[in-house]
DNA sequence: TGTGCCGATGTAAACGTTTTCATTTGCGTT
DNA sequence: AACGCAAATGAAAACGTTTACATCGGCACA
């Protein structure tokens, strides 16, 4: 590999030339400039960016922790990381967690030790205190996909709260009144926002929702199932049920199958995230999306933004859920 | 940040010792192996990872080129890779080709300048020649989940060959004989080998595949309705097909449940990959699977021990694909 | 009591850049 | 002609490590 001082021979001029020929082409005589391009392309010379690294005290690269590549909710989300710091010819360094606490720190610590520049971190183990005390410590952490209050200007994240109102006010609208939710588990904050709009938005239109309603369920086909059967069992009268995610959902229209229910006729059912498996389903699915591909671009221009010092305030941190309507909800049979 | 400066100052040792100590412990009397180490801990010394690479000539990470982030065909390859390599303290530093013969060039560029100790590409856009060329100038290079020949102990990949025999076996034991096949584009490496196989297992069998049972088709759910509609209208008598992925597959499903063939009363579907898409379908559908994650994982030890000059001998570099029985392959009815 | 060896440590070079500071050159101004 | 200034360049320091080589004691051995 041809390094600069290859080079520097080669044109007969010093290092220092070639790096300003090549890193700030106006510092130098239009000539030598011409030279030292013509002689790196004859050598084919390219910098060793860790040489460079080092010297500019900065890597030019954003590190990103997460859960893991398989699932498509990280995937979209670093898809859209990607997609804002391609341009700019930075890398995405990524680490996963493997979904431990412990594990969140590590890769933090490795991607700190790796000279990133910033790095954007999803966190699902971590409780709001460690993550403070991460955050107030290193001003370069950005949070994807969570709030976290008093750093609120270091966050992207769903407004959770608005797609839990959104959901209700779709049932209502069609004319739903006895609706039951089927939340996730109580250790993702997401979880809590979304039961708070949804129960905001069932007041605001002067309905009940008991805590017999609420049933809580892991996030996943068969927690729906099972979560279907105990709401069914404890009220029959229900009519519409709002699951925290598109997995329990579809777990919920098997199991109304089973219960010889039809799905939207005997039962309305609204999922949540939008994920591929929505428009699988059959019927498909009416769900809220969140537009995860959106967030991950955004956690990377600022995290760009932050490394580098620049302006950050106009830097979208807060998305919309979207209603997306499918087959899934209609009016309730009376 | 402390820098080994500072810790070797405040340990009254040279910057040789301090490193000595914290790398190479057995070279340095225990003494000052405790005195160093525990001053490292009172500073909260963290090497610096850019001067480390850059004098040791490695970067103890190796980059991944991959299509895009939000497909679980390489987020799982992507999460093998990252399971074999995080034990070692190695970072995969992936990059995305977004689809295009200049952006998987690019990338792999961009990961070279990185120095990354060695490259795994999925390779997509890029025909024989163009990676060979590539693999000719570059011996850290891993090729994932295709086949190249003259360069075999640098790929991991699935036998499609095996997985096309495995369906024609399938098909035949369950005792049909009017096979159709929903083949991918011709552009695909792995189309051809899966056609090779099942045409070569069908022949062993003694039964036809006329060119009028073959027919080409986008790898989407779409391009399966269109193919199975074509498909009937050439010859209504087929009693199974073989798509060459699930999506297609879940696409002749629904193509045939609105041409009122019931599935797979009438029709025998099989699909190919194995993806969640498969499982949830409904019925769920029998498929092909193929172990992504394990051959990710095979190719982060092939190129993690390619970079050390390991051995490479023992590392499996051919997997077999799997049939998974579910519900769209039944006898034919007679 | 030398001689040789080995273990522990320090000195300084090396890794390949970027960038500060100093120097040279040429030019316009008085 | 002397001066100042700006543009172009070079010399060398800096980035923070690792490691080849040199040095120094101490110990076993003749």
């Amino acid at each position: 590999m041809a390094t600069i001082i290859d080079v520097s021979r080669k044109a007969g001029v010093s290092t220092a030339t070639v790096s300003r020929a090549l890193n700030h082409p106006d510092m130098v005589d239009e000539k030598t400039r011409d030279l030292v391009r013509l002689v790196s392309e004859e050598l084919d010379y390219r910098p060793n960016r860790i040489a460079r690294d080092l010297a500019r005290r900065s890597s030019q690269s954003v590190g990103v922790v997460v859960n893991n590549f398989a699932s498509p909710y990280y995937g979209l989300m670093l898809d859209g990381v990607d997609e804002a710091l391609v341009a700019s010819g930075w890398n995405v360094i990524a680490e996963t967690s493997r979904e431990t606490a412990g594990g969140e720190l590590r890769a933090i610590r490795s991607l700190t030790d790796r000279q990133c520049d910033a790095i954007i971190v999803h966190a699902d183990s971590l409780d709001d205190a460690a993550l403070a005390d991460l955050f107030r410590n290193n001003d370069k952490l950005v949070l994807m996909n969570r709030l976290l209050e008093p750093f609120g200007d270091r966050c992207v994240h769903l407004d959770n709260d608005l797609g839990g109102r959104i959901a209700a006010r779709h049932l209502i609208a069609r004319g739903h009144a006895d609706i039951a939710v089927m939340a996730g588990p109580e250790t993702f904050h997401e979880v809590r926002a979304r039961l708070d709009g949804f129960a905001e938005a069932m007041r605001e239109a002067g309905l009940a929702l008991p805590v017999s309603r609420i049933v809580r369920a892991d996030f996943s086909l068969e927690g729906g199932k099972r979560a279907l059967a105990e709401l069914m069992e404890r009220d029959g009268t229900i009519t519409a049920v709002f699951a925290h995610n598109d997995a329990m959902a579809v777990g919920a229209i098997e199991a109304a199958r089973e219960m010889g229910l039809s799905v939207p006729g005997d039962l309305s059912i609204l999922g949540f995230d939008d994920m591929a498996i929505a428009s699988l389903a059959r019927p498909a699915l009416t769900t809220i999306g969140q537009p995860l591909r959106a967030i991950g671009a955004a956690c990377g221009r600022l995290a760009h933004a932050l490394s580098r010092g620049a302006d950050t305030s106009r830097i979208r941190r807060v998305f919309d859920a979207e209603l997306i309507e499918r087959e899934t909800v209609t009016e309730p049979r009376r």
